[in-house]
DNA sequence: CTGTTAGCGCATTCAC
DNA sequence: GTGAATGCGCTAACAG
């Protein structure tokens, strides 16, 4: 029961105006010590929150988000995370938000350079970034914590920072779980592999180690008579890719479970389904379009999904949190729940409903 | 870009005033053919959209919203919808709503009888419903009905009612898919086994015959050959569970894997663990504090998961916008989807997070 | 430094 | 059947 008390009241019982009590709700300075106070002690008192509605109501100004990601296409991870992000905006249209995305190659590193140097230039009032480059996503950061505008990692979080947010996975303890999941999903299985993927640059490289860390640690502690091969593959040139695929499986017949640490393990799928290879189990990152049809036919045992519609949802409500209310209190770094998707619980799986 | 469009711009352009528009947008009468035809024909051109902070505002009422659900004990299954419904209340905490629980001994008919009958007599604005007696809460919603009262159920679904929202999950589907991680999780087994509440009433069970149905069907179709044994324990003398469960592990050495269909896994895994009977695996619904522990342990080797603070957070919110805005528009049956938990993903395992 | 005041967009009387 | 008028709680500009 609370919240009955508005600030009017509270005005009245801290014997200020309510002038006064919107300037030190609001951190605007030019108050006394005395009233302050006075007027902190009654706040506190009467548990005072203030009503989202009417506050949004009067503050009609309009916010400019940036979206700094890798390019979206369709289907895929980072399609997701905008889905998710499109889907809060469009849930917050009550306030002026004018998003703008900054993509960039996640295999460029200049055209990143390029689009973070944008982004510091149009000065927006709050960021969200999925980062891929460590010493770029630096640099935008220093740049933007001088200016003093918030900004939200999404996907990964880079060591040394300190977003206003952030979601993320733990990844090794994803790595943890896909472990125990191909580990399962390969009974009587000796030998399993991790293939990753070659020349991507950067990408994601640090979640990229710490899911392969998470996935030794399995095996190191739950088996450690098994052995585990680890091999990369091309994800850029399908033939390549089938190359490499095919030379793996032919030089080590006895590896029955495949871990794909990246989203890519769809294109694994394809080629050994393509070459009539069944016995082999597979598990992989992302509820990608391409994952989903691989689980449904099976050719995929199991998928890790890391929310990334509800990361870029969260992104962007708890940045306008951010701007219109100064909700500093929460929690930083959030770290989000790891769904396991296999064929029987995928066609219930979604991430938000109504 | 839509979402500029107020009020007053498609009153001046279907040359009304905004109080026309207001009773049209409201379906509240008193208004002329050509008026409304007017406004409507703007209305669906312009994609208008009202603002719904200062609609919250502006409407300033007090809802009434009773909860009729099993008695919810802290930790338990019905005590995570109590929080979601809980969580909901005070996020919409701007606007006034009043809710009383009308709670009832699901294994107690008359308990509920008098919980369903004070309910109308109360005539709330809304109910959230966790039916367990399909009679009764036939009588009720149709009582419900009759009273123009908007209803929600949560957790399971009456067949042959309308309910305004319903949030469950597809039974068969959960029963899908804990048989298929029992079968992962129990290498080498040929003797599965249902164990079931005995003495439980009526508890949930459309919910338990449709779990039963789909694990049979997952064994039928995938391994004809495995032996599915079946026996009901007790769930509230320990003694007699206790009793029951070690005489059937007795009399079936051979059950190397047992699917416990409703939330008690927890009592049998405890059990078992007693007596240091460690090679069989258990996969149960519902992640209580109890399933909990015992995942962690380990005794418990998987979880099936109905996102139930979510269901009762989707209820709470789904009646509001019914209330408030009348936004019928959307889906009636929301099938939420199946989480699975096992020891690797537990700790990171939240429905929300901000 | 402080109090007063004019809206924000919408819902709802209340005269016409 | 209709439009003008009032107020919801809060913010921000302004006058002191």
């Amino acid at each position: 029961m609370a919240k009955q008390v508005k600030i009017k009241d509270i005005a009245r019982m801290a014997g200020v105006s309510a002038g006064t009590v919107d300037r030190i709700l609001h951190n605007r300075g030019n108050v006394s010590r005395t009233s302050r106070e006075a007027v902190e002690r009654v706040l506190s008192e009467t548990g005072y929150r203030y009503n989202i509605h009417t506050s949004a109501v009067s503050l009609r100004k309009e916010y400019r988000i940036v979206i700094a990601i890798p390019t979206a296409i369709k289907g895929e991870y980072w399609d997701s995370i905008r889905t998710g992000i499109e889907h809060a905006i469009d849930e917050y249209s009550d306030i002026s938000i004018v998003r703008e995305y900054a993509y960039y190659n996640q295999f460029d590193i200049y055209s990143c350079r390029a689009s973070f140097k944008s982004i510091t230039e149009s000065s927006p009032n709050a960021v969200i970034i999925g980062p891929t480059f460590a010493s770029e996503t630096r640099e935008l950061c220093s740049e933007l914590d001088r200016m003093k505008i918030p900004y939200a990692f999404v996907d990964s979080v880079i060591d040394g920072l300190n977003p206003t947010l952030s979601f993320s996975c733990d990844q090794r303890t994803c790595g943890l779980t896909v472990a125990r999941l191909l580990h399962l999903m390969t009974p009587g299985g000796q030998d399993f592999a991790i293939l990753s993927s070659r020349r991507t640059g950067n990408e994601r490289s640090n979640n990229s180690l710490a899911r392969k860390a998470g996935f030794m640690e399995y095996f190191g502690r739950n088996c450690p008579e098994k052995n585990i091969r680890e091999v990369k593959f091309s994800v850029l040139d399908p033939q390549e890719s089938e190359r490499d695929v095919l030379k793996f499986i032919e030089e080590n017949p006895d590896v029955r479970g495949i871990a794909v640490l990246n989203s890519r393990g769809f294109i694994v799928a394809d080629i050994l389904e393509k070459r009539g290879i069944g016995n082999v189990s597979l598990v992989c990152f992302d509820l990608t379009d391409n994952n989903r049809r691989c689980i449904s036919k099976g050719t995929i045992s199991a998928v890790i999904c890391q929310r990334p519609e509800l990361q870029g949802f969260y992104a962007v409500s708890g940045l306008i949190r951010n701007l219109l209310y100064n909700q500093e209190d929460g929690q930083k770094e959030h770290l989000m729940p790891i769904d396991i998707i296999i064929a029987e619980n995928l066609p219930y799986y979604k991430e938000y409903l109504p």
